[in-house]
DNA sequence: CGAATGGTTGAGACTCCTCAATTTGCGTGG
DNA sequence: CCACGCAAATTGAGGAGTCTCAACCATTCG
């Protein structure tokens, strides 16, 4: 866990919560943001901590996920940048899931205190929190729908175009490239199925045309079309 | 669709969402409220509208549910009592779920400006709106993480769990007795699983002494322990 | 080089779905 | 009140899809 210098911008710029807010009233919210960066499998969250932080996420990828009582690990969500982590105002509630970084994430923390003294002070920005919220609430029910009824294959080819799209490449046309950010056993957490089937599905969209697995977590998406209609093939 | 007499108490009594405001401010809101009731089967949102209308669900119980590419309808949540329906403030976008009742339900509707209004004017009740919100997306992400890896029986038992626990029958001494507010069909929706495999697993159940089915939709549960043990059951 | 981690592939078992027939429950109309 | 009709629920047989167990390959790191 690295602390670094002061983040004067992750709090004014992009798609950070306060966006909305005038450049006056950002200053003193941004002088006590911290930029912080965490490796590959370290925890911001545990599951049960009282103390939760707040932060943006502006590079990297978090899982958000809870252990059964089985003991198998299940993700429930993905953190993208932009993304916002924590719920000063339910202080009292313990974290019910951990949150872990599955890239090199960079993020701005702030702490619980000045979160809530700006929410307080800033009616616009937890308006911006509320949608936020229930956009969030949308897309997981929307992801529920799906892993209620999808096929293996449906889901991996699903999650392949949830990740070109939030990861900003694929513009459609051009054969694109990504690199996955996840595991074959994180994704078939995330999925709800095992390792192998998640295997498979990848060899079968690749012996398709579908898509190219040029090693690593390289893949090539040849076929967008194919790929999107994969996603929704409930059969 | 039937409208009666303004609703002077949704507002102030019970789990409302301005339970915690002053009597005071709470006043004019009430007077605005109106008291609704909805028959089985009655459609409060559907998807794609763009009027949304706040309510707060008095008795009785609705689902919000999707109907996927493949026409199958999924039912991503339930609606209890105390529950709140509805996002003003995203009045631009569209509305992503059907809202319909699964039981006779009576509601007190506010129309969305008064709503946003007392929003606007409340600190207090946008916080609680918030809170519920996150609390929800909790819980879907709870039940996001049993649907991925859980088997039918758990699933069906889980739903029966929850529903005692949600329709405040079963104190866990005596043998209660609960009458299902769904279908098998809606159970099956709401699982992610057919028809047949539902009632299988509910014979399953009858025939291991945990549950009775005495007729109709009625469960008698015998034994809360075993019913929970199955619930957890992943394997 | 060996160990460790992540990924692929195969064979068999098990769960759940599909299709089909039958039974139960309930409201309607004779 | 009973017969009828319809929707809901149950039960069975067979098949498809996914999991389990196991072996093998690729890459990285000490």
């Amino acid at each position: 866990m690295v602390f670094e210098q002061n983040c004067r911008n992750c709090a004014v710029r992009g798609q950070a919560l306060c966006a909305a807010l005038p450049d006056a009233d950002l200053l003193p919210l941004a002088r006590e943001g911290v930029q912080r960066r965490l490796a590959r499998g370290e925890v911001l969250v545990r599951a049960g901590d009282t103390a939760r932080p707040c932060a943006n996420i502006q590079r990297g990828l978090m899982k958000i996920c809870q252990t059964n009582p089985a003991g198998q690990e299940v993700i429930v969500g993905l953190l993208w940048p932009g993304d916002f982590v924590g719920a000063p105002w339910a202080a009292a509630a313990e974290a019910g899931h951990d949150v872990v970084a599955l890239t090199p994430v960079t993020l701005c923390q702030f702490p619980a205190r000045v979160m809530e003294r700006a929410l307080d002070a800033h009616k616009a920005m937890e308006r911006e929190l509320l949608a936020r919220t229930l956009a969030e609430l949308e897309r997981v029910r929307a992801r529920l729908g799906s892993l209620a009824r999808a096929t293996a294959l449906a889901r991996v080819a699903g999650f392949l175009v949830e990740t070109i799209e939030r990861s900003g490449a694929g513009d459609g046309d051009s054969v694109t490239m990504i690199e996955l950010p996840l595991t074959r056993g994180e994704m078939a957490d995330l999925l709800g199925l095992t390792i192998e089937t998640v295997s498979r599905q990848m060899t079968r969209l690749k012996q398709a045309g579908v898509i190219g697995l040029p090693g690593g977590r390289r893949v090539v998406i040849q076929d967008p079309d194919a790929l999107a209609e994969a996603a929704d093939d409930l059969a």
